[in-house]
DNA sequence: ATGGTGACGTCGG
DNA sequence: GCCGACGCCACCA
């Protein structure tokens, strides 16, 4: 099924709920240790495109929204995510350990 | 087939 | 504790 590795990384970041967030890292391990949190991002990049992929609720290690920069606007992903009950401040996720999703722990 | 790119993560000094 | 550099692997031209 896993025609590419962006495919891979849609599902999994669909099933983000609402109100939690994951890492590119953590993706990239569920997906594979071996795979790099890099190629997260750049699939991400394609994905941000899909309003059925939540980008939003992908930030990075330390809980930052290093990619609101890449949405329609800079508030986007903040807004979007504050919606769902995410507090941000600064562009950095409050309680990141919180709200934190990882597919390994919850998909198992 | 090769090179360059990319929204990160980890290690070392 | 803070800052810099490297590595990683898939997609596109």
């Amino acid at each position: 099924m896993s025609a590419t590795f962006f495919q891979d990384v849609y599902e999994v970041v669909k099933l983000i709920p609402k109100g939690r967030v994951t890492s590119y890292g953590a993706i990239a391990h569920y997906l594979g240790s071996k795979l790099s949190a890099r190629m997260v991002g750049w699939a991400m990049n394609a994905a941000h495109t899909l309003k059925e992929v939540p980008a939003h609720r992908v930030v990075n290690r330390k809980g930052v929204l290093t990619g609101k920069h890449h949405f329609d606007t800079p508030t986007t992903m903040q807004h979007l995510l504050e919606e769902e009950g995410v507090t941000i401040v600064d562009d950095q996720i409050q309680c990141f350990e919180d709200v934190f999703w990882d597919p390994a722990q919850e998909l198992l």
